[in-house]
DNA sequence: ATACAACATAGAGTTCCCTCTATGTCAAGG
DNA sequence: CCTTGACATAGAGGGAACTCTATGTTGTAT
């Protein structure tokens, strides 16, 4: 199948400007029809969504590109984006690992957070306490 | 314990000027000296700490800069703030299931270079091997 | 034929989060 | 006393990743 950047667009939630941005730095390289509008196809789509991934990861943009221009280059490349993906694999492993770690003290804060406020309840049920006892 | 900005930002890893720029976002507000000097305290160290791991969940400085202004306002707005870390554990809490599925794939693709590689350097083989036999 | 929407490019503008520069003050050491 | 270095403010600069504007072209429906 072949796509339009609209269609393509909407199929990849990725705004056409972006699109266009993408192209320009040099992320995806679309073929163009007669009238040199860019039609995109299937294995665009899945290269695209790859890059969402890897920006979902935090991988620059200037990495990503990084490693298409090595895809562009065909096989001989296959090692070196290996690497790439093997140590993005290790940030991204990293990251989790820290994520769970502020979760936990997150999580922790929240108690505290829940207990300071029960207490403070109490501390103004009892006032309405002695409030209705001495009313 | 008081420390200068210069100290401060050393024991923070947050660079002087961040911490200046902080300062004017509201994030924090130190005491000041006789001379107009800033003097962080210990408090405002746990304080930052809190600020850093926000950040690093993704949250922005403005909405830190809204849970800072509910701090400075006391008690009464406990439970503005645990609303607000309930709701931002809910947002890390997606984040980590997002990454995680984001390594299990991103695994799924190191494995399918690792055996697209292997298979090349067997073709490569072979191609040596008849080489070596028609030489 | 003409109107219209979708496309094209080049380049400016925006947002976020710092980071740096220019300029000035002040306290302490040689 | 004077230099030095850490501090102060105000405001400019920078990079990343978009996002938008201005202007022009093309293909299709009426």
């Amino acid at each position: 199948m072949k796509y339009s950047i609209g269609e393509f667009s909407r199929l990849t939630n990725l705004g056409i400007h972006t699109l266009r941005y993408y192209e320009q730095e040099k992320l995806i390289s679309p073929e163009r029809n007669s009238a040199n509008r860019r039609c995109y196809n299937d294995k665009d789509m899945a290269w695209i969504a790859f890059i969402k991934r890897l920006k979902a990861t935090g991988m620059p943009i200037k990495e990503i590109k990084r490693y298409a221009q090595l895809r562009s280059s065909g096989n001989s490349s296959l090692n070196e984006r290996l690497e790439i993906l093997i140590q993005h694999r290790q940030i991204l492993d990293d990251q989790i690992k820290q994520l769970k770690e502020h979760q936990a003290k997150l999580n922790e804060k929240i108690e505290f957070y829940k207990e300071e406020i029960a207490s403070q309840n109490l501390s103004i049920q009892s006032t309405f306490r002695k409030e209705t006892i001495f009313l």
